[in-house]
DNA sequence: GAAGTAACTGAATTGAGATTCAACAAGTTT
DNA sequence: AAACTTGTTGAATCTCAATTCAGTTACTTC
């Protein structure tokens, strides 16, 4: 036996993991053999199984955009900083639990107004934390800017999400270096900043 | 009744609305009830009904891809081009069939390699749709071209996907209009046009 | 126009997954 | 330590979609 609170928080994680293998349609079953219980177990503590699903995929969005949050924290050149966001955007293995876990919500989010909400809110918090960085470089004279903040924060946004989708699907010349690059390119005529890995550090 | 190839086309429709409507995970009495048959006629058809799906995906991804190189085929201006393909890649309806499609399969396409074969080829055409445009555009000199024609492409297809994704998301400020916008300036910076509607038509 | 064939239906069967629930196990309380 | 509460199982049941198929309809051919 668990408490309520700690099985629920191992059920979120199995049904993020079931949900990634399986897409949206996972079976209850499923999820339950990810946690290691039957599925009466799961319905004694959703009894509406979609809370769960719902529940898994807010926290697996929570902690992607959490976990670029922290590691950009601690960073104070705002090249370094976008060179950073933008590389931790990308998924880096075709297996990537979390990227998965969007690229299966964002094919059900036109049918589905719950995930639609949530893949909006997260989008919209991306374009904040890029605009965020932008200003701040734009501010300090790190970048000059070709198009206002939010035009280059939502388009590297928009690539982030697309290469995503491609890595996700193998591509086999679309790689995470390749991918990087590409939004680097981007990054790099949109602020003026050649955004070098070279003299900010190492 | 119908001769078996015809009674296929309209089912090979009626599959794709199902799909666009009810996700990658339709049932199959979905799929018979909008094309006004039994389940059975359908299993008559496509013994296997996995490869009705697929071809439903696979059709309407081609529809997707030809449309857009029919509207583009009389034009003749670069500039022109590129804008008209631009606009006819980004849904302007939530509704849109054709998309909505393209999204549901994306969400699977991490999981199943024939949708991830049938994706990575419809980018790689529109990749190579855009690249043709650029490279004639540079050659008569309409194009400045500021990156490699295949990044600057690569970029704008993936730009379109995801701005696709979010119109399909109903995100309440990024509409069609918006979409184009944000698209057309990336295609501005990097090809050194203004890609205004004046002077060219109308 | 009878025989043959292709397309299709509707009812029956099968099967997989969701749901319920009585019983049980592991703590808590008193 | 008896009574209670909480979490969990496993078997039984319910539900619904896939599948099968015998029979029917419409067209073709000779």
């Amino acid at each position: 036996m668990a408490k309520s609170s700690e099985r629920k928080a191992d059920l979120i994680v199995a049904a993020q993991r079931a949900i990634a293998q399986h897409g949206t349609s996972v079976r209850l079953n499923q999820i339950a053999d990810m946690a290691g219980v039957t599925s009466g177990a799961i319905l004694y503590h959703y009894p509406e199984v979609d809370d769960l699903l719902v529940e898994a995929n807010r926290a697996g969005m929570e902690r992607f955009y959490n976990e670029r949050l922290d590691a950009i924290s601690s960073l104070t050149d705002p090249a370094e900083r976008l060179r950073v966001t933008i590389s931790l955007g990308v998924p880096d293995d075709p297996a990537d639990e979390d990227v998965r876990l969007l690229c299966a919500l964002g094919g059900e989010a036109a049918r589905n107004t719950v995930y639609a909400l949530l893949l909006t809110s997260l989008y919209d918090r991306q374009v904040g934390m890029y605009m965020s960085i932008l200003d701040v470089g734009a501010a300090t004279g790190a970048f000059a800017l070709q198009q206002p903040a939010q035009t280059i924060a939502r388009n590297l946004v928009a690539l982030e999400d697309a290469y995503g989708y491609r890595i996700m699907a193998k591509h086999p010349t679309l790689t995470y270096q390749e991918a990087v690059h590409l939004i680097l390119e981007y990054a790099r005529m949109a602020t003026g900043h050649p955004l070098d890995t070279e003299g900010h550090h190492a």
